[in-house]
Parts: C-alpha cells; structure tokens; sequence
RNA sequence: GGCGGUAUCGUCUAGGGGACUAGGACGGGGCCCUCUCAAGGCCCAAACACGGGUUCGAAUCCCGUUACCGCUACCA
C-alpha cells in the first residue's frame, strides 16, 4: 500500500515510489492550467517521493502538432518542472492499444458493433426530439458469433463498444473525497473504445498507458471526472489494479468562465515574454488551488516543496488574477540578489538594443548596482529594463506632462538648472553624500525647499518625474553624464521657451 | 435535458461544532515615511448563496433550493 487512511478527509502519504504524470495533448501551447496540474504533479514526486513522467497524448493526429509539443516542452524546463525518463509518445503504443481490447473483446467484455454514424446520430436525433438522454440500445452487443465473424470477413466497418456492467462505480478521490456513478449514467451506454480505422478512443488509450507506466496516482483536471468512471471499470476489465485519483480544480478567467484566448494572456510563455520569473509563476499557480496555511504566500520552490500537502488541495475552481501575478513578481524580484537577475535584464537590453552584452559585461558592478536601484520598483524585468533606459541611451525622452509640470516656469527652471549645475560641478567627491550636501547647501542658500530643486533636476537627469533617488541617480549617471544632461535641458528650455 | 462537481470579502484563501466581533493576501481608499516613484509600516471599506433541520451552540454536520462549472463525440 503506497498510503494509508488515518480518518475519511486526511490522507497521509508515506515518502514512497509514486509514479504520477502529466499528460498534455499537443495542441496549442501550455496553458497556465496544463502548468498547474504539472506542477501539482511535480510537487507531489518531490514531497512524497517517486518519479513524475511526462506523455504526450498525440493520438489526435489531425490537431496535434510539433511546434506545439516543443511549446510544451520548453514551458516545462522554464519553469524548472523536470521530469524523469523518456517522454512518452501515445502514438507510438498503438500495437499495445489494440492489444488490450482484443484482449477485451475475447474476454467478452468488448464488442464489435456494426452500427453506422448516419444511424447513431438519427438515434441520437431521435433521443432529442423525445427530451430523452441519448443512450446506445446494445443492439450489437449479442450479436451471434458466426455472424460478426461473416461481417468481418466481408469487410464491414465496426467499432469496439466496452460493455459497461450494471450497477455502480466509485472512488475516493485525493481531492473530492468519495465519489460514484451510477453505470447506467456513465456517458450513452457501451462507450467506443476503438475506431473503425482501428485506432484507440482517449479512455483506452490512457488506461492501457498508465497501466503500462505504472503510474499510481492519477492527477490531472476535474474536468476529466466524469472519464473516471469510464477509465475505472476498463481497469477492472483489464484485471489491473486502481491507481488513486486527485482532481484538480479548473482555472477561470476574470470573468468566471473557463480561461480562454479572451482572457489575455493564458500561455506560460505569454507570461515568460513579459518578464516574470518561473518562480514567481511557480509560486502564483501553487496559490491557486492550494494553501500551505498559517498566512504563508510568498514562497521559493524548496519551501513550496516543504510545505506541499496533497490534502491541504482545494475543490473549488479559481480565477486567474493577472495582478496578484504581478505583485508576486515583484516579491520575487525584491527576494533575488542583482547579479541573479543580470543575466535576464542583460538579455532584455540587448534585446531591446540600449547596449551590448560585451558593454554590459565590462562594467557588471556598475550594472548590478543599477538593478539593485530598479528592483524594487519593478514588477517585472521587462520593467527593469524599461527603467535603466535613461542610465544606458543618449539622448534622453522628456516626459511632457515631468516638463510641463517640473519646468512650468522656463526662466525659473534653467536659472536653477543651471545653479544646480554649478553646486554639482564644485562637489569634491562625486559621491552621494557629498553631492547631497552640496544640493542641500544650495537649497538652503535660496531658502528653498529641497523638492522645488530635486524635481526639476530629475526631469534633466531622466527625463521623468519618477526615478530612485537623485543622488543614487546621478552616481549611476557619473559626473560627465550628469553635467551634460543638465546642460542639455538647459538649451531644451532654451530652445522651447 | 441527464449525470457529476463546487459554493467564505471583487479575487486567492484561513477555518475540522464553542477560541468568529470570521483571520491573512491581492486589488481599492486613507495616513505615515519621503527629493519623486516604488518598497515598507499603520488604518478603512469589503464575505460565510438561500431555506430548512441536527445541536445547549453551526461558516463548520445533514437535507433541499438556487447559481456557477464540467461531462454528455468514432476530441483529448
């Protein structure tokens, strides 16, 4: 037994060889749902031990594509959810697929049926048009066996039916608790296991794999509960013991529905592009759906790992808030040490072309003393490097509303640049404190409140209101640099007055 | 329609019959800090879907109702 039941609601896992899995199909890219049920997968391997496999289920050749399982694959390795072995293709089992229901339909548990579509959806038409649910009659499911063995021979197209025995199915779930089906509510009746063209339906195909990985717990989306059922009986049929199931709560959109394309953003690298941190995605998604209690939000990936607690996951289904998103980044950005996050602002400015990474590499210390400043005040690292524009490109943008504002009186504002300039200029050291004392000396001097000097000066440095504070700003900037802004916005004055 | 699932501030959640005047966080509003912007600190508004039980006592247990979501394919 890989756990045991100490009371109905608490189940506790013993640090064992769990196999679990996620299993996308490769037909878009990873969602921030797929990413969830992934790292929930993930977490439960690295708590409780054991291995966590990835498979792609492609059996749906005409949506599946490359690109797509290459999406998939690189969003997991961004976010750090490595897996172990060989990835599995469900394509390439499709011998075992078969095998299993024959094996299925010598036992008697499977049949072929003989109906055609055109007759199915008349039925199903038919089943409407009376306000009836819809179930298959079974009208192949006793057929004599010479005669299927003549309609065989004679090239008639069939599919494989599973035959769903009567009474119940249940299971207790991981997240849900116990839940059953009546068999008679499960889907239309005998349910298609194999097509006419001999290929596998999902239920088969995903059963007979995770019997063949040996998977033990089943975790993915509560939207599959109702396959459960479906899954658990061909199991039986199988003679293949239960792995455990856990469903995983959905995520919506904003506006409650399922997270769609209308929502913005829903793939992990639409988020990796706008520069958050995998860690900080990591963290978010695991808020989403689970809680480690005693107010604890922000988060690293050992402690997540620590905290993890299979039954400690939610139920219900939780909306995507793209700024609780974004104030976790900034946490994580506040959490991570400057040269950790050179490499992605380095990345970020030559990608925007504001400098080379040769450059940047030339003077590292003056670069991570830069993101120390930007850090804080970022959310992002797209921000970051948004932010450290002024400090790496000549010329500068002047901000109107920072003008119109900072420099409203042109005579006022260049006669202070230009003091400004002067104090600046005499400074010893060009160093915060005594630049600092020099600003503060002048201000005094014209009894004059420090802000009414600062402003304008930021707006000459930067080219907007809003930066971090002037002395750093003006160290980060260097003497030459500094002096030649403020002459700069001298003849910008000059020039618009 | 049938079946299944879910229900605590706008959002993520804590809560396991008395500790609930329902806690934290995001977002919103305000104040403080302060050269601006952030960050940080403090404060405010904001929720147990509804109705019945069970119980001395219910956000917590049970039953209904409602709402929402999912499934209902020779998709996965």
């Amino acid at each position: 037994m890989s756990f045991r039941v100490s009371c109905p609601s608490a189940i506790t896992f013993r640090v064992m060889p769990h196999r679990l899995r996620f299993a996308p199909s490769p037909t878009g890219y990873l969602h921030v749902g797929g990413a969830r049920t992934a790292l929930f997968n993930w977490l439960f391997v690295k708590k409780y031990g054991g291995q966590f496999l990835l498979r792609v289920e492609d059996t749906d050749r005409a949506r599946s594509t490359d690109d797509s399982t290459r999406a998939i694959f690189e969003g997991l390795e961004w976010l750090g959810l490595d897996w172990d072995e060989d990835v599995v293709y469900q394509g390439a089992n499709l011998a075992r697929h078969r095998a299993d229901v024959a094996q299925l339909v010598e036992a008697g548990k499977a049949y072929r049926c003989f109906c055609t579509q055109a007759e199915l959806d008349e039925q199903r038409k038919a089943a409407e048009a009376r306000g009836e649910a819809f179930r298959y009659d079974g009208r192949c499911a006793h057929l004599p066996a010479d005669e299927v063995t003549r309609r065989v021979a004679a090239g008639e197209p069939f599919v494989v039916r599973f035959r769903v025995r009567e009474g119940e199915t249940s299971w207790t779930d991981l997240v849900h608790g116990p839940i059953t089906f009546p068999n008679k509510d499960i889907g239309e009746g005998d349910f298609i296991i194999l097509r006419t063209d001999g290929t596998p339906i999902y239920n088969l195909a995903v059963v007979s794999d995770d019997i063949a990985m040996g998977i033990t717990v089943v975790m993915r989306g509560d939207d599959h509960i109702s396959n459960t059922p479906k899954q658990i009986l061909l199991y039986e049929a199988l003679g293949k013991p239960l792995p455990q199931f856990a469903h995983l709560p959905m995520i919506h959109g904003m506006d409650g529905k399922k997270l769609s394309k209308r929502h913005g953003a829903t793939a992990v690298g639409d988020y990796q592009h706008m520069g958050i941190l995998p860690q900080a995605m990591l963290n978010f998604l695991a808020l989403l759906g689970w809680s480690p209690g005693n107010d604890i939000e922000v988060m690293t990936v050992p402690q997540m790992i620590e905290l993890f607690s299979a039954d400690d996951l939610s139920k219900k289904a939780a909306i995507f808030d793209t700024k609780k998103l974004e104030w976790m980044n900034g946490q994580h950005l506040a959490l991570m040490a400057a040269a950790e996050l050179a490499p992605l602002v380095i990345r970020g400015i030559v990608a925007a072309g504001l400098a080379t990474e040769a450059d940047l590499k030339a003077r590292e210390p003056w670069l991570l003393a830069l993101i120390e400043l930007l850090k804080i005040r970022a959310r992002t690292t797209d921000e970051i490097v948004r932010q450290a524009i002024p400090y790496l490109r000549d010329p500068i943008d002047y901000d109107p509303d920072a003008v119109a504002k900072q420099w409203k009186d042109r005579e006022a504002s260049r006669d202070i640049l230009q003091a400004t300039r002067a104090a600046l200029a005499a400074a010893a050291l060009w160093e915060a404190q005594p630049l600092e004392d020099a600003l503060r000396g002048l201000a005094e001097s014209r009894s004059m409140g420090a802000g009414k000097l600062f402003q304008p000066l930021r707006v000459a440095l930067t080219g907007s209101a809003a930066s971090p504070g002037i002395f750093d700003v003006l160290v980060m900037l260097g003497r030459d640099r500094s002096l030649e802004r403020i002459d700069g916005a001298v003849r910008y004055i000059t020039q618009h007055a």
